[in-house]
DNA sequence: CTGTTAGCGCGTTCAG
DNA sequence: CTGAACGCGCTAACAG
């Protein structure tokens, strides 16, 4: 291992003028400067990040915690985020938690013991007591998706509970005459908001208890799929046309496998509506009528956000941000209005 | 920021004791290490890493580079190395280089700066001499999807040759009657292997050069939707079927929803297969026919190869693998027999 | 079994 | 403008 040692050596100076020359932030000469330029380049030098941010307290590293990397809706925020990220020279540090609060934690641990300058957590289960002991540590902190008291914390999140009524007020205007929710991840604010959308939206439209139900289940597509099979197998509604709303366009795909495997006609005999408006919906069979949310934008202002954190003078005044953004339904062919006629 | 300094003088002991607890290699008397945890735990002590590393040389990370994140070929594959690499305690540091060799190497600096243990290359276009240049750093490299010469890295690969034959062979026998193919990105061998494979397949047939062609296209669903565009409208074909091979699964979808812009019926008038066997391939409208690849197990043997790499003996003799997995034509909607009459 | 000590590679005073 | 010296937090000999 070539160390800064050997540069000056080879440089001929001292190893403080190889680190300000590495640094750029002193004056050194021209001449030494290209001396050790060239020493660099000869040995093919490459500080070592560890023993430098030994001695800054920087690791320039940001810690990203995610739900699923194969969930379309995180990969794409994760490639976001990673963008914005790396153009002010940081770099992201993944961790995939599979839903899981156990795995979130082992990672915040191991990240903060990798000294990430920071962290964007877009997973789900912290409890916020968890996150102030983070913030006693302080370690900048941008949390997507999540309800958090602190107000030291920067928050981002979407109108879930909009989203939620709006795919519940599209089914009412399709006329389907049974509504189920599958509900996702308990643990989740997300899941919460979006069932409690969608049950004041039952509510306000004066929809009896015996027409609508909310069911317990998932953001991943095949633990949806089984749920959405349970409840078709103990509910005679055979003769009703159920619009369902699925927790996340994950749940919607399994949801559309199991109805396609059981031969039942989409939109038809049954509605889907999805949420995330993730990059395939428009491609499924139906595409996927679902609520969209501004990915892209999440990911950027959650980066944006963070790095604006980390290079605050510690004195400054801050005041911590609390975006929520808009969603949007985007009507596709999972859903459809039955005709006059017809009814 | 609370240190092993701070733990040792709470504990009553020197550092070196505390230290082994830690690390749990040494002898430490039970009173001692009781007190040592106690301290740890009312502290909340997190050794920091990059101190650690910088004695040790390790770091427990290691770097894997990806072509596109949002890609699900790339993000299962993120999963499934991750999952293992966890497993024996590493974590892995992600680098999404969008196909961009400038990135790539980028990243490859960032990452030894940051002293990764290893590397997982799933990207594209580092030249192999770049390649030996790691080597020479000694750091275990896998290299996944790629022709390198260098007997010193293990190679995981796919039959891409196979893949592109099969595909043109199923082509052939659904009777389309023109064919193209939509090379991937020049750079990569995959591109050229499943070309050569597409080419081979139509020469073995008999297939007359005015009947099929291969454009270099890309491996990006928008790219490729443009090219396809380009190439109907510049081509007239219209009293010909065309079969058409995408470079993958991505970019197959581009060319279903520009088929299905132009109102071309796929399959009855055009056929689509794709590569990869992505997730969402069965979900599309139609659903895609194409070539799978067995995405989990890439990953677990890339993992464990890099695994099994760092935890060798100097001394072992080392033979490097080359691996190379067997791919398989799954046939679904978007391609289909012409019935005989209709001929 | 335990403490002392010497670095790991680097940034940062502080003199000069 | 430059170099010597210190210390970041930790592990690994080395004595005892």
């Amino acid at each position: 291992m070539v160390s800064i040692n050997d540069v000056a050596e080879k440089a001929n100076v001292s190893i403080s003028t190889v680190s300000r020359v590495i640094n750029q932030n002193a004056n050194v000469s021209r001449e030494k400067e290209e001396a050790v330029l060239k020493a660099v380049d000869e040995l093919d030098y490459i500080p070592n990040g560890l023993a430098q941010g030994l001695v800054t307290k920087k690791s320039k590293s940001i810690g990203v915690l995610i739900a699923d990397i194969a969930n379309l809706y995180y990969s794409y925020l994760v490639k976001s985020i990673e963008k914005e990220l790396r153009a002010a020279g940081y770099y992201a540090v993944i961790g995939n938690t599979e839903w899981d609060g156990k795995r979130e934690k082992e990672y915040v641990r191991h990240l903060m013991q990798r000294q990430v300058d920071g962290f964007i957590l877009a997973s789900t289960s912290l409890t916020s007591s968890y996150l102030e002991q983070l913030l006693e540590k302080d370690i900048p902190l941008v949390v997507l998706d999540r309800e958090i008291k602190s107000d030291k914390i920067d928050k981002i999140r979407i109108d879930d509970y909009k989203g939620g009524y709006q795919a519940a007020e599209h089914l009412l205007e399709c006329r389907y005459n049974y509504f189920v929710h599958l509900q996702g991840a308990d643990f989740t604010a997300t899941a919460a908001d979006r069932a409690r959308g969608f049950k004041d939206c039952m509510q306000d439209n004066g929809i009896d208890h015996s027409n609508y139900k909310v069911i317990s289940s998932s953001f991943v597509e095949s633990e949806a799929a089984q749920d959405i099979a349970q409840f078709l197998d103990s509910n005679n509604i055979k003769d009703k046309r159920p619009g369902i709303f699925a927790a996340n366009d994950a749940a919607a795909f399994g949801v559309l496998k199991e109805l396609k495997k059981r031969g039942i006609k989409v939109p038809e005999q049954a509605g889907v509506v999805g949420f995330d408006n993730v990059n395939f919906a428009e491609y499924s069979s139906p595409a996927l009528t679902t609520i969209s949310r501004p990915i892209d934008e999440i990911g950027k202002i959650s980066a944006r956000t963070l790095l604006k954190r980390l290079n605050m003078n510690e004195n400054e005044k801050i005041t911590e941000k609390d975006i929520t953004l808009a969603v949007k339904l985007i009507r596709r062919e999972s859903t459809a209005k039955i005709s006059e006629e017809k009814l």
